[in-house]
DNA sequence: ACGCTCGAGCTACACATC
DNA sequence: GATGTGTAGCTCGAGCGT
């Protein structure tokens, strides 16, 4: 979580904690299916995935899954149902209702089926993506000038050999 | 006879039986494991028996019961009738119109003394899906075949006619199989114009597996079936269009007579479908059928960046996988795109497929030498490097366990640019897996490398013009390679030193190397003072030899080489002027490496004087150079000294403030970005408070006409604001509009950095979230007012998308972090009220809210 | 091979238009 | 008033992961 304000003077202890790193790399994975911009952004269904653990996990684990249960054992022969149910769509040639012709080749004048020449030609570019920048936190965590180095850590570039040498 | 008594009686049972053998047949053909060639044999049995007089008898003249015929024909129909309204996608429909192709193919087959001879009966084609199951056991048709053969054996009663006696007609004779293909293909063309778009489908689909097993086809039959999947190719259903594409496919492509209506031919038209349908998966079915050759190659180089994740990969798994004999038949433009493409796909799947393509059939058709396949990849045009170090590198992953290199000296004296490049990426590989062992046998010493550099930049100062590039690029590479090693070894390091500054002193030596020999300097120092002070000499070193004795300068040849679009403008008439212009290039040169240098300090400009004397020496005075090139790298070299030290920066702010206001428009974007760092570094109040104009400047840039200040700027903001360093209403107002604006829709960096941004500010934070709502409706406002009065040849998205996005953006639900319940209704709530507010105020414009 | 999930496409419904 | 057009919600299946 940030912390709402930070002293002014060392404003990137708000961006140095871990969570924060974190942070962005969700939005990293996240927002990597929709960067192409808005002429390719769709309506998300509503995150119900999100809000259908709710119930369980915010409840008591004591009450609400007695309540529950009863419709969990239902529910296991009527998906099996369900399967041969959707399965049954052989059709019996023998027996089978006739088909009439009319029903068939029945045609309707006043609507279109085709689509009109200007409806054919649309813009090649609307089915094609832009170039991809690929922009990501990465972006956001460097310096312009200092393309190297991180905003996060701001560690050495240059490891000084000394240092090293004092390290054995 | 007897024999045709017989056949008589049993043509009489078998038309008896008729409505219940063809039913019976069908019915076994639409399940799921139905070896559909049986029933075709079963079928194509009865066939002879209700439309011939006498047994069938291959080649012999058609002697037709026409009644019988038809009643074959009419049950046939029947029950073909019967899948007609069956539902795209039911799996039993789906397998009475494999078997209907089947069928066509067999029974055609019969009849073709040519194709019965090697009877090796094809199975019908697919129908082009990803989804299809192959539909037969091969192995199981031919046994079928077989058995036919044995039961065809003609009675030894009837003359047999002798099979070389007939040769084709002009006109193909008719046949049994003929007439037959020729009732069914018309009964199915009826069905094209049908209201239910199920029926249309269904027809097309028929159309689409049959057309390869029709045998030779009328012309007026042809015609007319090519004229009408010329129109279900325009079908407003795409269910029925993807079948139509499928069929057209399907078509002899050496069709090439137009269409009146369009005047396109089949190619032209698949073409068409492939660039412009809506429907992804029209789009698939031509990017899976379309023969590739030069015409539709770039057609299909393109779909590797469809919308469709699943279209792109097939481009790489299919298309471009097996049918392509030789990569070399792509431009090389092109190719470099495509692999850039591909290796660089958001979708892994993509990404894969492409990996896959490279590695198999590519690396093949160069005979699974990886020195030959770089060859034939040209890798050593720097214009597309990246992405020729993104593929070896992908290549080299894959094969890191079976590639076993050792790197000798003997090596090291032969280099080539394709076996440098290689060692570079061999190298590279190993360190980031961590394979040790493989690495020893591989990696030069430093005084070793050192060596081969001032080996190789010999042969490149003496190479002729042909070969200069050759040595250039190993140079290069070497620098690559010189950036892996261990720098322990003192005397190493001062070889390394010598030679690295004998190449830096080189006067044409491109820039990108500069920074190379920058970056190995880093390595070779001490620490950071000994560092600077080594650059700090070179730089003198290269003043020395440009400024004081101009004698033997040449401004042509020895300048400093930069990226094309640079270029020195000289003023009119100045041209006998070469020293002053070699003069400058040297400066020039000073400041590039000086930058590079800086980029790589960390050290307090207190801690690390020697940078003094260069910032006022040399920085200081190009600032204020006339020579906008100078000024720039100037601009560059104070900026990054800013980062150094507060103070400098602080101080030095209103100048870069003036640089934006009233610089040219390169230098304004250095300045910018320098404002920003120094946000960055030192926070925005430390600098707002000195100058308050910083945000006026932000908004001016980001109002600006040039597409890289806008990109910069928002960039900068969309930092800013996420550090929650600025937070500015106003601004992130701006910053909507701009994003939806019909003037930034073609700024690529702006849409995509805001694309990131807005999402992640809004849902990072329930504060940032609240300050988009209270914004959103008001700039929704604008941006609905500037969607009503579009210019024609202006384009934007539609507002409802707009709202449908900032809804998105300001939905609670959607914060990585929950905010206590206190907040979350509190967010859209008053949005809602202020739309109603809205609404009610000027009732005669609406959103599509 | 199985099962799950997400998304495309279908239906039904409301609205617009001739 | 009928028919075309656009949208919302739902369903089913392809395609992915295990």
């Amino acid at each position: 979580q940030l912390e709402p304000d930070e002293p002014q003077d060392n404003p990137f202890s708000i961006m140095s904690s871990q969570q924060e790193t974190d942070l962005l790399s969700y939005f990293d994975t996240t927002l990597s299916k929709t960067w192409a911009g808005p002429e390719h952004w769709k309506l998300r269904r509503a995150r119900r995935d999100i809000e259908k653990p709710e119930p369980s996990s915010t409840q008591d684990n004591t009450s609400v899954a007695e309540t529950e249960s009863p419709g969990g054992p239902g529910d296991a022969p009527e998906h099996t149902n369900k399967k041969k149910l959707q399965v049954d769509t052989a059709i019996d040639f023998l027996n089978g209702e006739e088909v009439r012709e009319e029903d068939i080749f029945g045609k309707n004048k006043r609507t279109n089926i085709t689509l009109t020449q200007q409806q054919m030609t649309r813009d090649p570019a609307t089915l094609l993506l832009p170039d991809d920048q690929h922009f990501s936190s990465k972006q956001l965590l460097r310096y312009f000038l200092k393309p190297k180095i991180t905003l996060l850590r701001p560690k050495k570039f240059l490891r000084s050999r000394q240092s090293d040498l004092d390290d054995l | 006879m007897v024999n045709r008594q017989s056949f008589q009686s049993k043509k009489q049972q078998t038309l008896a039986s008729l409505s219940t053998s063809i039913p019976n047949l069908f019915n076994d053909a639409q399940q799921k494991n139905a070896v559909l060639t049986k029933q075709a044999v079963a079928l194509r049995k009865i066939q002879e028996t209700c439309c011939l007089n006498h047994p069938f008898v291959i080649g012999q003249p058609l002697d037709l019961d026409e009644q019988g015929e038809a009643a074959f024909n009419q049950e046939f129909l029947r029950n073909v009738n019967k899948i007609l309204l069956r539902r795209r996608r039911e799996a039993h429909a789906d397998n009475i119109v494999r078997f209907i192709a089947t069928f066509l193919n067999y029974t055609q087959k019969q009849d073709d003394p040519a194709s019965d001879r090697n009877k090796k009966n094809q199975a019908p084609p697919d129908d082009g899906h990803t989804d299809d199951q192959p539909s037969q056991d091969p192995s199981s048709t031919n046994e079928d075949q077989d058995d036919i053969n044995h039961e065809r054996q003609p009675s030894p009663a009837e003359p047999i006619p002798s099979q070389d006696d007939d040769p084709m007609d002009e006109d193909m004779p008719e046949t049994m199989s003929s007439r037959f293909v020729r009732v069914l293909m018309t009964y199915i063309l009826k069905g094209h114009t049908a209201k239910s778009q199920t029926v249309r489908l269904r027809c097309c689909q028929i159309i689409a597996l049959s057309v390869s097993c029709l045998g030779e086809l009328d012309e007026d039959l042809y015609q007319q079936l090519k004229m009408v999947l010329f129109e279900r190719v325009r079908d407003k259903e795409p269910s029925v269009r993807i079948q139509a594409a499928n069929a057209l496919s399907k078509l002899e492509i050496s069709d090439e007579e137009p269409d009146p209506f369009d005047q396109m031919n089949i190619s032209q038209k698949l073409i068409h479908l492939l660039r412009t349908d809506s429907s992804a998966e029209v789009r698939r079915v031509v990017i899976l059928n379309l023969e590739l050759n030069p015409t539709t190659l770039p057609h299909l180089i393109e779909r590797a960046r469809d919308t469709d994740a699943l279209n792109r990969r097939l481009v790489f798994s299919h298309a471009l996988h097996e049918h392509l004999d030789d990569f070399r038949t792509i431009p090389v433009p092109d190719l470099y795109r495509l692999i850039k493409w591909g290796l660089n796909d958001r979708d892994p799947s993509v990404r894969e497929a492409a990996t896959r393509m490279i590695t198999g059939p590519w690396i093949n058709q160069a005979g699974n030498n990886l020195l030959e396949f770089l060859e034939r990849m040209d890798v050593m045009d720097m214009v597309n490097m990246e992405t020729s170090e993104k593929m070896l590198t992908t290549l080299l992953e894959k094969r890191k366990d079976s590639l076993s290199l050792k790197f000798e000296d003997e090596f090291w004296q032969n280099l080539t640019p394709e076996s440098v490049f290689l060692a570079r990426f061999y190298i590279k590989v190993l360190i980031e897996n961590e394979m040790d062992d493989k690495l020893e046998v591989v990696l030069p010493e430093l005084t070793r490398l050192a060596f081969y550099i001032q080996h190789y930049n010999q042969l490149w100062q003496q190479a002729s013009h042909d070969s200069e590039a050759h040595y250039e690029f190993i140079v290069g590479q070497l620098f690559e390679i010189g950036k892996n090693l261990d720098y322990a070894d003192e005397v190493g390091r001062r070889k390394m030193y010598e030679t690295l500054k004998t190449l830096a002193l080189i006067p044409d030596i491109p820039e990108e190397y500069l920074e190379h020999i920058a970056d190995l300097l880093s390595l070779v120092a001490m620490d950071e003072p000994d560092y600077t002070r080594m650059i700090v000499d070179i730089i003198g070193d290269i003043q020395d030899a440009v400024e004081p004795d101009d004698t033997d300068f040449d401004g042509r040849n020895k300048r400093l080489r930069f990226d094309d679009d640079v270029v020195i403008k000289v003023e009119e008439g100045d041209e006998p002027d070469a020293a002053a212009l070699s003069i400058m290039y040297g400066r020039l040169k000073c400041l590039t490496l000086c930058k590079f240098m800086l980029q790589r300090c960390e050290l307090s400009l207190n801690n690390n004087t020697s940078i003094y004397g260069i910032l006022n020496d040399m920085v200081i005075p190009a600032v204020q150079n006339s020579e906008a090139l100078l000024r720039e790298e100037g601009l560059h070299c104070l900026g990054l000294a800013c980062h150094l030290d507060k103070s400098v920066g602080i101080h030095n702010v209103p100048m870069f403030i003036k640089c934006v206001q009233s610089g040219h428009d390169e230098l304004k974007n250095k300045a910018l970005m320098t404002l920003f760092d120094l946000i960055s570094k030192y926070g925005y109040h430390a600098i707002a408070e000195k100058s308050p104009d910083v945000r006026s400047v932000f908004e001016y840039c980001l109002d600006h006409d040039n597409e890289k200040l806008q990109a910069t700027t928002t960039e900068g903001l969309a930092k800013v604001m996420l550090s929650r360093q600025l937070k500015d209403d106003e601004m992130l107002k701006l910053l909507t509009v701009l994003y939806f604006f019909p003037t930034t829709m073609e700024n690529g960096s702006v849409q995509q950095c805001l694309t990131y941004f807005f999402p992640a500010y809004c849902h990072s934070n329930a504060e940032n979230q609240q300050s988009m709502a209270r914004i959103a409706v008001s700039a929704i406002q604008e941006l609905v007012d500037t969607y009503l009065d579009l210019q024609e040849d202006e384009k934007m998205i539609d507002p409802k998308r707009i709202s449908e996005m900032m809804a998105d953006w300001t939905d609670p639900r959607q914060l990585v972090v929950p905010e206590q319940q206190e907040t979350n209704k509190g967010v859209q709530g008053p949005m809602a009220l202020e739309v109603v507010q809205v609404l009610v105020t000027c009732n005669k414009n609406d959103d599509g809210k």
